[in-house]
DNA sequence: AGAATAGTGTCTGTCAGACAGTATCGC
DNA sequence: GCGATACTGTCTGACAGACACTATTCT
């Protein structure tokens, strides 16, 4: 008799979205042991009781020892279960969503794990090791719910420290996976308190120079 | 050192919902066994895995078997995890929400726990066991959530098999504690695919007679 | 001048809230 | 007729989508 017919297996495991080219991604590990070796999954790991106080700190020990990276956003979509789903024996994935503001997307270490992708959310291009594919296409169905149906919740914490309006809308966009009208955006956005305009610093180009936003301070993405 | 130091205890806990003269009212049970013998809490149990195909399975089994009731909806809202909330040690909570149709009330056995409870759900009269009193305010908030934000989801799992629309617009307004206008709740029913008119079948009373519908076929209360 | 992007004004259809009005039953 | 409930019609304000328009910068 395993212990895992008395003890389940209790994983956590992350969807880390982030922008990559105006396109939604999320990153993909390549598993290095056995079960599944080789297979393309969502980093995670197992609970350690004696290291993490409670399983949102786990999936953050776990981002922040198997790819070196720190989230501001972090938050449990729901669990996965059962006999069948790892071949170790009855086990427990909880799922994480996490997002990365897309200007530290390049300072992930890439020498830590034998292979990191950043893959298209809607169509990683990859079969998935256990029931991640699931996972993710869950994961990536909450983001979108999160945007769409209650609306003036904002991807913030995709978004870098100082940024346009409309660079805002392209990640909404790209979220979402349709264009949004420019002016119904903005018209919303007006009465935010989520967003504080930063006086007079502009992003300038070849172009008229655009407004300049930052979060406001101890924004939530949560509902 | 204690097994939980390595592998964390794993319970599923319900927040089970009913309508009870016109308030929404949420089951309590009262603890017959140390920790916290004779507290309330929700009605949990530790998952199985010898016995339990997954954890929502685990959480039908805890219903079926120490209240004795099958119910029709059951939906994960989140995990309670941590050394500190439950004194047996490093522990997993996870909550589920479930609806009881209002007629079925009553079908619960009495005499299987030492105390129940229909408890008002948004203020259960209890200091609760555990960190229950937390786990009922988020499942409560999700399942107001669903009515509300959502519009078109409607809490059919709560009503008897055949019902008017004015029981139905009682029973949203129970959940979200407020009045509803009744021809902008009719208004949005017109082209809902979730409601089926059973023609001829009339409520009857001193009053007009009233049109009685039953659930789509298959309908499910999750988006 | 022309390209490119920022930002705004306006029209229109949809829909929710509010409220009054009509219809149908039992007594 | 009267009370009670079922059900419907209409007004109005809010708002989203659509689209055109002006403004500002660099080349």
């Amino acid at each position: 008799m395993k212990k895992s017919d008395l003890f389940p297996l209790v994983f956590v495991d992350v969807a880390l979205f982030s922008i990559v080219s105006d396109c939604l991604r999320v990153l993909l590990v390549r598993r290095a042991q056995d079960p599944n070796r080789r297979g393309w999954a969502l980093p995670g790991g197992i609970l350690k009781p004696e290291m993490d106080a409670d399983l949102k700190s786990a999936a953050t020990r776990v981002l922040r020892t198997k790819i070196s990276v720190e989230v501001p956003h972090l938050e449990e979509v729901r669990t996965f279960s059962g006999v069948d789903r790892d071949p170790r024996g009855w086990s427990i994935s909880v799922l994480f969503c996490a997002l990365l503001p897309y200007d530290k997307v390049n300072a992930l270490v890439k020498d830590k794990v034998e292979a990191l992708e950043w893959a298209a959310a809607d169509n990683p291009g990859h079969r998935m090791a256990f029931d991640h594919g699931e996972q993710l296409a869950v994961a990536l169905h909450m983001l979108r719910d999160r945007v769409r149906v209650t609306r003036p919740v904002l991807p913030l914490h995709l978004m870098p420290e100082r940024f346009t309006l409309t660079a805002l809308q392209k990640t909404c966009e790209a979220i979402l996976g349709k264009e949004i009208d420019k002016a119904a955006f903005r018209r919303r956005l007006k009465d935010s308190t989520d967003l504080v305009e930063l006086p007079g610093e502009l992003q300038r180009g070849s172009h008229a120079p655009a407004q300049l936003f930052r979060a406001r301070d101890g924004f939530e993405f949560a509902v």
